[in-house]
DNA sequence: AGAATACAATTAAATGTTAAATTAACATAA
DNA sequence: TTATGTTAATTTAACATTTAATTGTATTCT
């Protein structure tokens, strides 16, 4: 454990899962993110190039939603992309409210090639586990983000 | 997968494995982050907090590594935990240079009590799962985390 | 229709974060 | 001792993030 905590085994072992679990995500984010500052793109905005390239044309609210961001940061994310080239503010024709965001061609020639390379390093991280393995975990870790 | 990327089922797997792993550690932190800012902490003080505690006066420095953050960003984490009086700055009498942080009895009182509040919340996130399950995750999430 | 309510996006203020530059102090080697 | 290099902390600038307030538009209810 590390500390000099002591406690009954399933205490140990409660907390020993907690500390690997966390290490092991960020880890795993760490060693991706480089590669995300290496083509000047933050997390969220490569989360929104990624969005879109999946989903299609979005309007901010539901960005910010998959994100798990708030609407004041989505608004500077898309800014700065928009700045950067890779999208496009529109208005929504059906809801003056709102504002849809598409990728420009240079976003979705970007994320194109980014992602398959971005599923080359997850794969990667993962190729230290045999498939059985990659199951358990999946099946584990539903079980804990379930939980509300 | 909720997308329509459909590869071999080693890819599956993978990307599965992944996509939980993340969500898994996320709506946990989240989870255990909103009784963070019931107090008015942030992640890193609440982690400066739990580091003085349980090793006692560390340097600036030290708490960086351990909280994997920047030394300007602990200088400001440092300036907040002190103006709430949990934490004092002391120079450290062997190294000029150095300033050794020391919990105030206040800081101590606080994250004595607290800390437990937090680890029952850690087992009340994994009571989900088996003893048999915590220790296949941790396995699991140690083979992912060395994998430098 | 008119009023109240809800929603999308923006803005501003507060805080967190990093990277880079600076200052002060230590360590080592000639 | 002096020169060189390293380390600890701070400061600054740029950006990220959240919350709350604001503006404009939709929706709902009577």
């Amino acid at each position: 454990m590390g500390t000099s905590y002591s406690g009954s085994s399933s205490e140990v072992n409660t907390l020993n899962a907690f500390i690997k679990l966390m290490r092991a995500s960020e880890s795993i984010n760490m060693r991706l993110n480089r590669h995300l500052s290496d083509v000047n793109l933050t997390v969220s905005q490569f989360g929104t190039l990624e969005v879109l390239h999946h989903l299609g044309p979005l309007n901010q609210r539901s960005i910010g939603e998959k994100l798990l961001k708030s609407g004041g940061n989505i608004t500077m994310v898309i800014d700065n992309l928009e700045k950067q080239g890779y999208v496009v503010r529109k208005k929504d024709p059906s809801d003056r409210r709102a504002v849809l965001i598409h990728l420009t061609k240079k976003g979705e020639t970007f994320i194109g090639k980014f992602f398959p390379k971005h599923l080359d390093r997850i794969k990667e991280e993962f190729s230290v586990l045999s498939e059985e393995e990659k199951k358990t975990l999946a099946d584990i870790c539903k079980k804990l983000g379930l939980k509300n």
